[in-house]
DNA sequence: GAATTCATCTGGAGA
DNA sequence: TCTCCAGTTGAATTC
């Protein structure tokens, strides 16, 4: 059973009081105020004042975050240190990492809430459909590709890079295999062809698809430029197929549905 | 002044109603609860039940935090629409992204506390050393990189991408200039290399000069064999000179120091 | 520990 | 809209 405190409005001083004992005692705590920021370490920052969300785990991280956008304002992912103090009717936090050395500095002339959770239960985990995935999906389903392809290695590290998938198609031509989980930019194409360049720059004839959900137009003309072919996969139905195969053999993916 | 509200142990309806009005209104709205994470969109997850606290900005913006780390677990960047309903003692939360099509779903069994904040006031900005000020710093001053150095152009595009500065040097030599304002890595001298390919592909006689704090052995080696040069940079110094600008100006950068 | 690569990368600027 | 690229990128894996 979590133990849960919401404090409105604290002054500077019983706020600086809850902040030490949730840190204390590794609660999770997250507060609203008006605050500046100040960083120094590999960049240097400093804000004006202005309404923040304020987040402390439980694992010591701290997260400064504003009121637009999916990013924070500013942050400290592995704190070796978190003091909190009070002057002059400022509250301040200061969060220290040791390498590389950076400082952030919070100071809040107010504070309009605060959250704090104590919370028994580790968060659940999850799983997801990465490009790991599906290149292991592809590489054991290759007909997925095209029929009669068979798949010789998986991430074959070659000069240029990685390849992802290297098979040998029903004629016996080799095939270079690039897999992008997401829409396939003209940058994927790129790749792909520098990787046939290398190959072919040793004398051998080879194939070079990419695969991907989709490709922008830019992408196509730069395959078809290059000699290059694309195949589309559909992700659902990889999804699909990751679904049956944790259920048959009950692993980890067993929550999936 | 800003308004705050907080709530202890809400009910599943209760929490529903605060949430709707709070959503409707572009509150800023921070939550402890026990739930779920479905995912479907570029990637597909679906977590196990655990304490996570959500966030949801007055731009639409959805954010979901484990207990550890600085990354959320899950998040919706800039929601088309969120949608919050009650049922079978659960409370769900959806937010739905048009393009790329992607729907996030928190589905709680019981929230441990709200905080809600309706804020007037815009988050404070910020400034820091950044590469696009390294950049400029340097263009007014080339004689950081070498002496009798005359910048031509910044960011000047070509076809395999854009050039950082690009000058002619003491002697009528054409220049072109990478900057990195991290360690250069192999990927840095290997952007260089294209870019003087693509001059010397023209038939023009050209340099090419990393810049940068420090350099990979890979990056040094890479550049060396392709006839490139390196140049270190010092941050520190770099910095004081902003300072010294930004102090003579009394510019944007008056809060630095 | 350094270096390399991926990420639901995000975000911004430019054509 | 697409492309390119920076980021206090972070995080994981490999060397």
């Amino acid at each position: 059973m979590p133990l849960e405190l919401v404090h409105a409005q604290p002054g500077v001083e019983e706020a600086a009081r809850i902040l030490s004992h949730g840190i204390e005692y590794r609660m999770w705590i997250s507060f609203f105020a008006n605050c500046t920021i100040e960083y120094e370490g590999r960049a240097a920052s400093r804000t004006t004042p202005g309404d923040r969300l304020v987040i402390i785990k439980p694992d010591g991280s701290v997260i400064v975050h504003g009121p637009r956008g999916f990013k924070p304002d500013n942050w400290q992912p592995d704190t070796s240190s978190i003091t909190v103090q009070h002057s002059e009717g400022l509250l301040i936090v200061k969060a220290v990492r040791r390498r590389p050395r950076e400082v952030l500095v919070i100071k809040c002339g107010s504070i309009h809430s605060i959250m704090i959770l104590k919370s028994p239960e580790e968060g659940g985990f999850w799983m997801y459909l990465n490009e790991h995935e599906i290149r292991d999906l592809l590489a054991s389903n290759p007909s997925l590709i095209e029929e009669g392809l068979r798949i010789v290695d998986v991430e074959k590290r070659i000069d240029p890079g990685f390849v992802d998938l290297y098979g040998i198609d029903r004629e016996g031509r080799l095939v270079v295999i690039e897999i992008k989980r997401v829409k396939a930019g003209e940058e994927a194409a790129k790749q792909l062809a520098r990787y046939i360049e290398y190959f072919r720059r040793g004398g051998r004839s080879v194939r070079g698809i990419l695969v991907a959900p989709e490709a922008t137009e830019a992408a196509i003309y730069r395959l078809s430029r290059e000699g290059l072919e694309f195949r589309r996969i559909d992700l659902a139905r990889l999804y699909g197929m990751l679904k049956e195969q944790a259920k048959s053999s009950r692993g980890i993916l067993r929550y999936l549905d």
